[in-house]
This record gives C-alpha cells, structure tokens and sequence, in this order.
DNA sequence: CGGCAAAATAATGTTGACAATTGTGAAATA
DNA sequence: TATTTCACAATTGTCAACATTATTTTGCCG
C-alpha cells in the first residue's frame, strides 16, 4: 500500500555514514571550491533547505569544520568561512614543512615497494602534465602524490594533520603553480624526494620533505 | 523595568560565552581529568542532564572535540573517549617535538623581554618545586611555561595546535616526570631553552625546543 | 534633512518530541 | 545444552517549535 516513506532513510542504510558526516564533506567541498567565499557567514536554514535536511545536522557539521580552521563561529551572530591573513599561510607552510619532512622520513624508514612504484607513477604523470602545461591535471596529482604519502607513513595523526592543513591553505585559493616551468621546478623537488625514500635514507627524506613545502612559500613570497 | 535590568545584564553576562563552549570545556575537562576514562562511551542523555542542558549543545560540544582527537564518534553508536596506543603517543611526542622548536625559534626571534622575564620566573619557580619533589606543583607550572612560549610566539595556529596535542597527549595519563632528579633535568633543558631565546639564538632555541620533547619521548621509552 | 530610538524582521540558540537503530535477554527450537 | 529468533529497552539521529539575540526598518524629533 504505502510507497517507501522516505527515499534518504533507504539511502542511509545502504551508506552506515551519518547525515552530519555527509553535511559536512558537502559544506567542505563548497568552501574549498569557493562557492563559500573567505568571509562569507554560513546561513543555517538556507544551507539546510540546500542539502534537504534540519539545521541540527547542519549545527554539527559546522561546529566539526570549526575546530579544522576552516570556519570561526562567533556566539550568537554564526559562523563565517575563515579568512586567512598572509601570516596565517605562511605560518601554515611552515607547519605543513615540518610535518611532511615528518612523513616522508617515515615512509623513508618503511620501504614499502608498493608505494614507491604508485610515488613513480605519480612523479611521471605529473611530468607529463608539467610538459603539457595542465595546471588542473598537475594540481590533483599533486594532491594525490602529497596524500600518498601521508598515508604510507604509518602516522595517522600527522597524516590527518598534513591534509587538514592542506585544505586550510586552499581557503585563500592561491595560484602558485602556474607556468610550465614552474611546474617542472615543482616535480623536480617531487623527484628528489621519491629518490631519497626509495635509497631508504630518512634524513635526506626528511630534508626534502620539508624544502619542498618551504620553496613553495618562497615561490609564494616571490609572486607577490 | 527597575529590576529586569540586572538580570538582564547578568544573564548577557552569561551568554557572551555560548553554552555548547562551556559544555565543550566541561566535557573536555571531565576527559582530562579521568572522569572519563578512556574507552568510555559520552551518554548524550547523562551528560546533558548533568550539565544541566539539553542534548543539542552536548552533540555539538562532542562534534566539536571530535576533530582535536580528544574522542571519537561512531555512527549510530555513540562518541567515545578516544584510546590512544602506544605509537599514538609517541607520534604526538613526534609533532609537539616539531612544533615546539618552531615556537621557540620565533619567541627567539620576537626577543620580548616581558615574556623573557616571564619565562625565568616559570623556570626558577619550577626549580622550588623540583627541589620540593612537588609533581603537582611542577606539573601546572610546565604546562604554563609551555603555554607562555606559544602564546608568545605569534604562531596562533602553531600555537594552538600545540596545546591541543597536549591535551591529546594527556589522554594516556602518562606519568613520566616523577622523582626529584627527572623533574630537575627537565627543568634544565627548560633554562637552557630560556638561555637560547634569550641570546636571540633562534636556531639553538629550535634545536632545543625540540630536543626537550625528544627527551621527554625518551624518558617515557625509558620508564616502560 | 539627519540622527536616534523603538518596533518589526530574521537569524541563531535551545529544547523536547519523535523516528530509527542497536544491544540485550528471554523464549523457542534443534 | 547450544543456537536462533524476536520482542523490548535504551540510545542515538533528526526534526520542528519556541526563546533569545542581532539586524533592519520605520517613524519620530531636533
């Protein structure tokens, strides 16, 4: 007789994933591609409307981005997507150097062949990609390739660290790698550091790692 | 109108601070302090009528402590106080090492003699209790000196990333500085800290910073 | 015409009720 | 006796209504 009463309570069966978690990949994907600009306050009903659900996820969600950085909330007035100083990245360079020279030491120590090989693969794409200019393709092989490496390090935390990092430096959507050549300087470094991990020599690793993100800030300071 | 005015202001007094904060600082405390051990589940219901609110805040103030590590939440289950294992915190000892330097390199940097003055009054006062075998004492004033350089430090993501993986840290109820001579080579490294920041020496102020948590990894290595 | 204050509007903060899910334990069966 | 089933109890997930606070509008007065 009665139809199936909702098509979402189906849906959340077949997932096991809470209606918050999936609140908030949705209000992460629309800061981080800027659909929620740098300042903007995050409106609980209109957000909740959005994505067909109550304010009380949405509430939740919010509150979970909060402690991430990538949104402050003031009592009694909401909360805004943060807006990053320039300090404020260039502090989290500094962090995200640290805490991949961190990783990529440990992947050093590990040796897994497995990662090594997909570390070449993504170093020879992105050559690839540097060749053809494919800023976009070049970036989320980036991604990937920085994430792969978190994950091969055995370190959840900094692991978690790296990434959520990541993402709060995207919250001033910078435009660093552009250009071919600056590019293959980027892949070049990229290589150095597979190098270094594949000869098992954490130090060096760890070394590379770390400039790595610190001649990013520099190409960030020289672009300015 | 002759009395509603006090306490209105009394009660915006109240509410410059949202409730779901004053419940995250509860919740946080009652974790830090063992109430809730670790392992143990938050009861939404037990915990809101104890905090005398409703469950809302209490969802959210956990959602909240979700993303510094403090606990963990499963869906359909509950959140739970999160458990840490062995390499857990060894790898927090890693990151606070990492982050440590940083601060005190750019306190070294800063060369604020207010903070400078304040740094020797921890380190001298932490030597009286030393002397006095007073952990408790000694304890409190570690975790102001540390708190002092990075407020210091003008790294505010730096700054509270440190003292949220301290938190996290204290999740295993460690006890490592314990015993008039451990807390007095801890103190050391402590004014050798200060020495270097006060030389403006930011490298040796990093090395340092570091190494002090290195030590202290050490020291737990060592007390197992 | 401009500034200020009070009302109207719209947002956030909080709550209690209801729905859905999980865990438990007794009863039935092999 | 061991195992499976099923109903009940307890807890989490979600929602809509209510309370409070912030913002905007409006109207009054100088």
């Amino acid at each position: 007789m009665e139809q199936p009463r909702d098509i979402r309570n189906s849906f959340v069966k077949l997932r096991q994933r809470s209606v918050v978690g999936e609140v908030r990949d949705e209000l992460e994907r629309m800061i981080l591609d800027g659909e929620l600009p740098a300042g903007e306050r995050l409106d609980e009903i209109s957000l909740a409307v959005r994505i067909g659900v109550s304010r009380g996820p949405v509430r939740e969600a919010a509150r979970s981005l909060e402690r991430t950085g990538l949104v402050r909330a003031v009592a009694n007035e909401g909360v805004y997507v943060r807006k990053l100083s320039f300090e404020d990245v260039l502090e989290l360079y500094d962090l995200r150097s640290m805490i991949s020279g961190y990783l990529c030491a440990r992947v050093a120590e590990a040796g897994d062949p497995a990662v090594l090989g997909d570390l070449r693969d993504f170093v020879t794409k992105m050559q690839n990609a540097a060749e053809l200019s494919d800023e976009t393709t070049y970036f989320e092989l980036n991604l990937k390739f920085h994430d792969e490496i978190a994950a091969a390090s055995g370190a959840s935390r900094a692991s978690d660290l790296y990434q959520s990092l990541g993402k709060e430096v995207r919250l001033m959507r910078l435009k660093v790698l552009t250009g071919a050549k600056s590019l293959a300087v980027s892949n070049d470094e990229h290589r150095e550091m597979v190098d270094a991990i594949a000869r098992g020599d954490a130090d060096a690793a760890h070394m590379l790692g770390a400039q790595h993100h610190i001649n990013g800030k520099k190409r960030l300071l020289e672009s300015r």
